[in-house]
DNA sequence: GCAACCCGTTGCGGTGAGCGCAACGCAGGT
DNA sequence: ACCTGCGTTGCGCTCACCGCAACGGGTTGC
């Protein structure tokens, strides 16, 4: 529709994932390297792309809104504090996602006390049927397996469930259980528990997952914190405004 | 330079703030609603901006992006480990400030043990002289001082220091103790002490700085803190390739 | 030493992308 | 029944933006 701005995003794209040069910019876009240089001009006035000594990098603004934009997040606000919490007490890697039209995404992160290196961030988002979570709130949204009913379920690992009758017969387990594991489906050696979260109306958006390496601790460990888990999940729900069971 | 990018940026600036609708964005950037929507449709194309029921806000996409380009700061990589010890072992806020260009921002931030709301956010910039961090680097950075000699120094409250001469006083005193404090100078009864991180090359970009408020922990307090403040400041120095003393 | 690069940058015209306009469908409120 | 304000669409006009070509300044190579 506006084939500036078009480019404009495509051009954040390519300076996030790492710096490049004017050059580099233009062969990408597919575009005259003065119109790139343009471009680049008009993000830099507004603080979206800032130049370094090595080339061209994305500005501090964007970060800036990007950090407002979560803050704004009433969920996140909301659950912080019982994260931080949670985290004390377990150690281990906590996740708030929550669930933006079609996507479930990270929204917030508590990082382990270990110096282990797990590769997650916020802002990205999460395999409806390879993660906790994502297992979590499709148990509760039966509207969501539309997403993954057609499509071919990718598989991250050997373990992921791929199959759509096993994938539906995990989900009602979960549904039952209130919780969901996942024991590899996503990345080997790493395995996690998830609880949802409600909001006032009694719909899940949200869930909360504590995530270890086997190493650290097995998925019987992580079953143990399950009550500790569980009890975070309804306190944030609590606080949101929910009233039920 | 390009009109369509320049209100792009605009748009986004907006909807980080607060959601709007058509209308509202429309008037804001003075253009005709039509105009407005064909700039949101291409934002929401490319993940930017999405539509909830009531209006519009910033997307997924840009959130991914900042915290990809969160991520790939070094210095913020080395740190983290070494402020999550320092948080544990304090207890209070702890921040990490970055100089980029002429700006001195927050790049990360780990929250206090306590619930005491402080105002503070990753990507916001810091006052050069009215901040722990921005004397600190100041201090190591004496070209950098021409920010803020000519200039009227804002008054953020009765404590900040605006006079000319008493600043390039203060900024000799932190030069040669090698930390800093502020007291109240940015924000009333919010206290801190700050000390810089060193590259490979000796200079002075970043500095680290324990925050809490007054009721919580005293100037006096934070002071007894100091050696480990510096213990960790030297050791994401070395982290960094620094040789120094 | 000069030449050959590659970087970013700057006028300059032609043209098509994107602008404003006007009109429509649809909800929700009065 | 009306009205108000939302998002949306088609249509010409025009000016913003594109590509081109040339320039200045570093760095590299022989």
């Amino acid at each position: 529709m506006s084939e500036g701005v078009d480019r404009a995003m495509r051009v954040l794209e390519l300076l996030a994932r790492e710096p490049a040069q004017l050059g580099g910019v233009a062969a990408d876009l597919g575009v005259h390297k003065s119109t790139a240089l343009r471009l680049l001009q008009t993000l830099e006035s507004g603080g979206f792309a800032r130049r370094t000594d090595g080339g061209w990098t994305v500005g501090l603004r964007l970060i800036d809104l990007a950090q407002q934009a979560l803050d704004s997040l009433d969920v996140r606000a909301v659950a912080r504090p019982h994260l931080a919490a949670l985290g004390r007490d377990c150690g281990h890697t906590i996740h708030l996602a929550q669930l933006v039209d079609d996507d479930l995404v990270y929204v917030d992160k508590i990082e382990a006390r270990g110096q282990v290196r797990m590769y997650s961030r916020i802002g990205r988002t999460a395999p409806l049927h390879a993660s906790g979570v994502g297992k979590v709130v499709l148990a509760y949204r039966p509207q969501l397996t539309r997403l993954v009913e057609g499509a071919a379920l990718r598989a991250y690992t050997p373990a992921t469930i791929c199959d759509p009758a096993a994938l539906r017969a995990e989900l009602t387990a979960v549904a039952e259980q209130g919780w969901a594991a996942d024991d590899g489906e996503f990345e080997p050696l790493i395995t996690c528990v998830a609880a949802p979260v409600r909001h006032a109306d009694g719909s899940v958006s949200a869930a909360v997952s504590v995530t270890a390496p086997t190493v650290v601790a097995t998925l019987a460990d992580l079953r143990r914190l399950l009550p500790r888990l569980l009890a975070t999940t309804q306190q944030i729900s609590r606080d949101l405004g929910w009233s039920g069971p």
